[in-house]
DNA sequence: GTATGATTCAAACGTTCGTTTTAAATCCAG
DNA sequence: CTGGATTTAAAACGAACGTTTGAATCATAC
């Protein structure tokens, strides 16, 4: 009693749920004591345990909670863009911002804590810990399934394993740009001003990251391309060659 | 005395710090315990203390002993290019293999710890805890002007923040490639026998890298572009337009 | 109003952490 | 050989950790 001042009553999970995601953003999982949390939602220590079993558990909710609707809705969003495409290949532009475009969306979403999320979660992807990792590997599986085939689809002359490592840098430009924006800064020349200007960022990614996916190959398929020079670093250019193999058509 | 077996004396630091290089990877440096360290480097508990001081210590410790030489090479091999090159430009490309090979290197270092230290090296650019945060980025700063001011000059079109976002995306690309190889795996369809193939990857890497680097820019400089549509995301296609404004010559 | 189950609370549990201290043993350069 | 530097062993330090407990409190249905 005395003074509880605001707290409607059982949203004790919602308010550490919120707590949790900007502490372990901020201190990593280990980092973030369960008496900092607790005190930082404004619940009893013991609250944590009693409604979800133990701090992994929490974690694990903790994810949950953004991680699935954020997948959903890119499997929507890909879904939708095929439907209205019919029957002709999407382009990799579009697969790309159907992909990035609900996590940038939540950098700007203050009041709830999806910015505090999606920074976590761009943490998260190097966590060491070994049951975060595979807990995040799940949740991602069908939906990387997904996009991959839709990639594979718009870019029928890129061969399978090219195309797992350009998905593979994508996806990590992407997940330090979540979650580096203002942690280290090794670059100088910031402009804070773009710091939430989430519109100006998926900008800036989709142009570096179409260009990269969309990048000439140079071995083309498969093995057979122990021939060309490769100098180790001594040969400056070599890269013009081949520029317009953009390997498949632009739909609309 | 008694089973002492191979510990040529007074190697202790180099022993703790191997060991630590490899279970800060694999753990953290909260994960990675005092006990647990010094047990792996078969050192007492209290040579950690003894011969760095403290943990905190340590952890730069690690950095130092590869970071420093390591930037350093980095800046031997533009200074190399450009000295060679004259007056000319140097290529894109080529300043992104000077920045990039030296870390893909280390990952097919087995005998030392050089894989440990690039993998826990890719994780810590996220790393939560604020210290180690600047201690990485003071050892980065000078390198990451001296590359930024080279990329510059090879690339006069770019404007001063695009180039900025770009480095940016860049080092994240690179970063999570180093950090995420046999981590987090997100995407089906990984070759194992890829793994350690680093000239495979050094030549992926930089095709990618490249060619995001080069994209064409959308709004140009500054602030002009608040134009076009940007329907949420409705809008499936409306890539193609820019296409061919490369920005810059490609030199040689 | 009272019984009942869900929730909150203060306090304590046992463990592990990084660090320090003691003492003796061992190494290695001068 | 000597003496300072290094290493080991063992023990303990206070602090912080995640978790558990049992009583108090709340909300609700009878």
């Amino acid at each position: 009693m005395t003074l509880r001042s605001v707290k409607p009553q059982h949203e004790t999970r919602r308010r550490i749920l919120d707590a949790a995601e900007e502490l372990f953003m901020q201190h990593g999982f280990e980092g973030a004591s369960m008496r900092l949390l607790t005190a930082k939602a404004g619940v009893n220590l013991a609250a944590v345990n009693y409604h979800f079993g133990s701090k992994d558990a929490l974690i694990e909710a903790v994810f949950q909670r953004r991680l699935d609707p954020m997948n959903a809705a890119r499997l929507a969003e890909l879904d939708r863009l095929e439907k209205d495409a019919g029957a002709a290949p999407l382009s990799p532009e579009a697969i790309i911002r159907a992909f990035i475009s609900e996590s940038l969306a939540m950098i700007e979403d203050g009041r709830n804590g999806g910015r505090n999320f999606v920074r976590l979660l761009g943490r998260t992807y190097t966590e060491p810990a070994k049951p975060i990792r595979t807990l995040i590997g799940g949740m991602y599986a069908s939906t990387m399934e997904r996009f991959k085939a839709a990639f594979a689809r718009a870019l029928p002359g890129l061969p399978s394993d090219e195309l797992f490592w350009r998905m593979h840098f994508m996806f990590g430009t992407l997940s330090y740009t979540l979650a580096a924006t203002d942690t280290v800064q090794l670059i100088a020349g910031f402009k804070p001003e773009d710091r939430h200007d989430s519109r100006a960022l998926q900008e800036r990614l989709v142009q570096f990251l179409t260009a990269g996916l969309l990048a000439p190959t140079s071995g083309s398929s498969r093995g057979s391309s122990r021939s060309s020079s490769r100098g180790s670093s001594r040969g400056s250019s070599r890269s013009s060659s081949r520029s317009s193999s953009r390997s498949s058509s632009r739909s609309s």
